[in-house]
DNA sequence: TTAAATTTTTAGGTAAATCTAAAAATTATT
DNA sequence: AATAATTTTTAGATTTACCTAAAAATTTAA
């Protein structure tokens, strides 16, 4: 059994590494918005309790061990995004902060029926897999919307970015989860991206158009 | 915003308080599982942030705004076990050590949802009162099984004990939330009450007898 | 391939919540 | 009222998760 702080640890080094295999102390003292001595303090208790592979000057890597720990912790926070829209009327960008503190209520049961409660869903508000109880889930493969070419079709299935500013400004704009679009040109100037949504066409900047996720559905 | 420890300390120095007026330092360490020495220190600091008030050698008593602490975390305590019980179809036996977790998650928006989604019950699945969002609740009134004559009647309305065994030993027995009762005889050997149930005719200690709650309904 | 910049670790300390052992105050009993 | 029993507090340590400052290792740049 992990401490609250050993769990975030865990799940902050398992969303590193996603990026790029060995982690650096650096990188999890920015997430975790501590300092770098404080990260290497835990890394080795971390290593001790064998979550992690770690070599001085190295970084870590998960062991499998770690790596369920982590996986788990990330189901429950999607299942509680999940509960929080669903049930509860969150909107998607309300719900991040109080998952960060649900994710580490510690009962197998109550996950396993939250689960069942919610029809066991496949992704969470933000279009994030929810790994199931064996800690399976499908890598599905994304496209960044900035990737696409002019006339290139697609479906929104995610964000890569959880921030509240962000996750409203698309609101607004009309870019949810599941909008059929269409990149109607790219603008010189600015790199901003002409799209077609529902209808309208309207402009998003490059930093926007870098974080929306799109599973092309059209000529290629 | 207090730490989790703190909303312990404040929830059971309440509970403690129902029964005598100042709540002495060893009945508090029973009641954390900790040791007197320790529940000194955690005093100190509760009366310095003004939740009590505390006067050395002669116990604690909760300020207005130790009450009001308490009082919410209570209130949430009872809203997260109707959720495990009337959504997750857990058992009344099988919510009380989640609901200690999730009492401390702190969002005011959630909890009021939460309210809402659960149809804003007026008591938990133990019979005890929820709270309302201003910390009001109806005192109500129980009479102790053990406390009736022959021939009374009533309705089981709570339980002042929340331990599984004996959870699960009324469920047994028949003896939930909403049945009618009848007190048949009194064993004068044992005191062991008969009581009439459901059409059948059980036998019950003294033990349990203490801890069934009964709105009486009928010839006092 | 040195020197400079960056990253990481060590050393030494703090604050919160706990503990044990011993001292002090209160309460109960003779 | 004196003594015994109980309750409560103090003193001094421990553990966890932090911190700052300085040293050491690694990486990058000249
Ligand atoms: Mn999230
Ligand atoms: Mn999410
Ligand atoms: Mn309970
Ligand atoms: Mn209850």
């Amino acid at each position: 059994m992990q401490s609250f702080t050993e769990e975030n640890y865990l799940k902050i080094i398992y969303h590193l590494a996603e990026k790029t295999n060995n982690v650096q102390t650096n990188a999890i003292a920015e997430q975790m918005q501590t300092k770098p001595a404080s990260v290497t303090d835990m890394i080795k208790k971390l290593a001790e309790k064998g979550f992690v592979d770690y070599i001085k000057y190295q970084g870590v890597t998960l062991t499998d061990k770690g790596k369920n720990a982590a996986v788990d912790i990330v189901r429950k926070h999607r299942l509680w995004e999940v509960f929080l829209v669903d049930k509860l009327n969150f909107k998607w960008d309300e719900v991040h902060d109080v998952a960060e503190e649900l994710e580490h209520i510690k009962s197998t049961a109550l996950i396993e029926r939250l689960d069942e409660f919610l029809g066991f869903p496949k992704s969470d508000p933000h279009g994030d897999p929810i790994p199931d109880k064996n800690g399976r889930f499908a890598k599905t493969q994304f496209t960044k919307l900035i990737d696409l070419k002019i006339s290139d079709q697609g479906t929104i299935t995610g964000v890569s970015q959880h921030s509240s500013a962000f996750l409203k400004h698309l609101e607004k704009l009309g870019l949810t989860l599941g909008k059929q679009i269409e990149i109607n040109d790219v603008t010189d100037f600015d790199g901003s991206v002409e799209i077609l949504v529902a209808g309208k066409q309207i402009n998003i900047s490059r930093e926007v158009a870098k974080h929306i996720l799109i599973s092309s559905n059209g000529k290629n």
